[in-house]
DNA sequence: GTCTATATAAGGATAGAC
DNA sequence: GTCTATCCTTATATAGAC
């Protein structure tokens, strides 16, 4: 879709979401993303009413993203080995396309003040993941481990490579290409370490 | 050592260290540090010319804590995998004491305009490691896998959690104390994961 | 709906007294 | 070395014309 098309509003929110997910809130400034925008700053406060507002809902948006629902592999009745290998492909494509996305979110609730943020957070997938892990240890499919902690082992695996990026590329001499190759040979890599992990 | 025997200077600093650490740059206020030394604000800049100088003080001594030089471990003659188990150790340790230092040092590394701290990471730990992993590679103890992805997957898993931590609090109904608990747990963890991975 | 101009406040930094 | 007072710039937000 050609910038010409886009409503104002429409535009306000490209704007906000680049600058927002690239500077985090404290360091974006409303002329920023007016600037971007092509419009001036009265204008941000008329359709929204103040720069927590536009926040918000950028933040609405991402927090979605960020956590996915996946209900694609999730509510299917897949293996839980297949459901983590499915997961790990479709997330660090994910990643790969929204560099930033990471450090946003974990920016914004992690603030203090902000607790409101948190519960946006879709709660549901890791519980169902441990229940999907559940069902599968009992008929002897899985190893014995702590489906908690896989959890959140799996999820760092996927997600710390974009937030450390600036230091892999320098320590490595990696442009953004070789980085973003790095990624993608991590898919098959990560697989490998779930197997070996879950195997009985 | 009693608040009162601090010299100003150390204040300055120690205040610093509180509220760069817990609201990051942008988010910081020298107004704020004035009152938590408990001095006020021509103090700071007649001790540290600038914020940007002030925060650069702070910054280049969290980096050295976030990138450890663990000389102790890798410069002994010990196996890789032993080497990691220490590691997974110390440094969940280290990060139970420092809550807020992750967020903290991949915000500014990740800075665009702020591209000299990039080169303030100690580089060295992890091209000690994956030379480690290759040395026992070649005598048949390791499996075959990509040293580099399992550097930054090690890393991965023990930062993960703290970066994450007011949503799994929120998901798990979690206080600090249950957090805490689960992170301890999480060092036994994370040696089975990484033993199950490098076995051959 | 969109603009220019401006109100109001906050933040970094400095001058100058003590 | 430490303080009060103040300068200067920048930010969010609003008023009012078109």
């Amino acid at each position: 879709m050609p910038e010409a098309e886009l409503s104002t509003e429409e535009k306000i929110l490209k704007a906000a979401e680049e600058v927002f997910m690239r500077d985090g809130y404290d360091g974006s400034r409303m002329q920023d993303i007016a600037d971007v925008a092509g419009i001036n700053k009265a204008l941000l406060h008329y359709y929204f009413r103040s720069k927590d507002k536009l926040f918000e809902k950028i933040f609405d948006a991402k927090i979605q993203v960020f956590f996915p629902r996946l209900e694609q592999a999730f509510y299917q009745d897949l293996p839980f080995m297949e459901k983590v290998e499915f997961f790990i492909e479709q997330y660090i494509g994910l990643l790969r396309n929204n560099p930033y996305l990471p450090l946003f979110v974990l920016n914004t609730i992690n603030k203090r003040d902000n607790s409101d943020f948190i519960k946006k957070v879709p709660a549901e997938l890791s519980q169902r993941l441990i229940m999907s892990y559940n069902a599968d240890f009992q008929q002897g499919k899985l190893r014995a481990i702590n489906p908690l902690q896989f959890v959140i082992s799996v999820m760092g695996m996927c997600i710390f490579p974009f937030l450390g990026r600036p230091v892999l590329q320098n320590m490595f001499k990696a442009d953004s290409n070789a980085f973003d190759k790095l990624m993608e040979q991590r898919i098959e890599e990560l697989k490998v370490y779930i197997r070996l992990i879950l195997t009985p």
